[in-house]
DNA sequence: CTCGATCCCTGGACGC
DNA sequence: TGCGTCCAGGGATCGA
């Protein structure tokens, strides 16, 4: 399931192969999980791919078009969202395609940029540079870039500190791993109001998810089914969870057996001690939701 | 505004 | 061995 740290990792081994190269061609399996097919068809082949970037959990791959008859160079955008099992890899043009590969990419290079998601939750769509802005503008700050005091008011709000931190207007990059990741160990409950935390505990919040992301990206990710990064290797993130997946086994700080509830949709790994639940209706939900 | 439910999709785990 | 059922979850959408 690629976070922020997954396709951080991504863009990386993208940004070392696909600068400067040429799209020669391309084909496509299924494609019901493109927005705009013949957009692409039509702006590809030919263009050259001039840099690439990640927007929260959205790889861009910024392309020039071929030289035109009046020498203009119209840029556009890739844009690509690795769902749930998305994979994005490059690799010789030679090398067998692996099922539920739905786009190849041809490259000057002998290589192939190939896109494999066994769900097809993934999504794929081309725009125009002049488009960029607006869609960004949809999009929260970068949970590593954000200030303080903008984190902090983007949390005040009376919504659950889970559903606010899953929420991609809010923040961008985060999913369900590192919330419960940078929540057990900031110490708090999941269902903790936003606005409700206490200053230590939004500068615990703060501290927790920067940690946790930039030591993610440093172990290139987590991979827990299906992740793997632009050369098809795994990363090694989750040998660090101490909350996410680990229902029934003890908390690494107390050794009191974690819980799994639902919050926001969303499976929601937490210690029952660390992480106390908050007062009022919301704890008496969970009591119940416990037995 | 915020919530939960629903849908999309496939493979893996599990029960019988 | 095999079949049916449930579950995982990012994001869009809709009704409460």
């Amino acid at each position: 399931m690629p976070e922020l740290p997954e396709v951080e990792t991504v863009v990386r081994g993208l940004r070392a192969a696909l600068p400067g190269r040429i799209i020669t061609g391309l084909h496509f399996g299924n494609t019901d999980f493109i927005a705009d097919l013949p957009r692409l068809e039509a702006a590809l082949p030919g263009a050259s791919i001039e840099e690439v970037c990640r927007f929260g959990k959205f790889i861009g791959l910024r392309l020039a078009a071929p030289h035109g008859a009046n020498g203009n160079r119209p840029a556009s955008w890739l844009l690509v969202h690795l769902g749930m099992t998305g994979q994005f890899v490059v690799c010789r043009a030679d090398s067998p395609v692996r099922p539920h590969t739905h786009v190849w990419l041809a490259l000057d290079d002998a290589r192939e940029l190939r896109y494999t998601d066994i769900r097809r939750f993934g999504k794929m769509r081309l725009m125009d540079a002049a488009e960029l802005p607006s869609f960004l503008a949809r999009l929260g700050s970068e949970p590593l870039e954000v200030s303080f005091e903008a984190f902090c008011s983007a949390l005040s709000r009376r919504a659950m500190i889970k559903a606010l931190l899953l929420d991609q207007h809010v923040f961008r990059g985060l999913g369900n791993i590192y919330t419960d990741e940078s929540l057990w160990r900031a110490r708090i409950h999941p269902r903790r109001l936003g606005a409700r935390l206490k200053p230590s505990e939004r500068r615990a919040l703060y501290a927790a998810l920067r940690r946790v992301l930039a030591d993610a990206i440093r172990l290139r990710g987590s991979s827990i089914s299906d992740f793997v990064d632009s050369a098809g290797s795994p990363g090694d993130y989750q040998r660090r969870h101490r909350a996410y997946g680990r229902e029934g086994e003890p908390c690494y700080r107390c050794g009191t057996k974690i819980r799994r509830i639902i919050v926001a949709g969303r499976s929601s790994y937490f210690c029952p001690r660390c992480q106390p639940a908050p007062k009022g209706r919301s704890q008496r939900a969970v009591r119940r939701q416990s037995r």
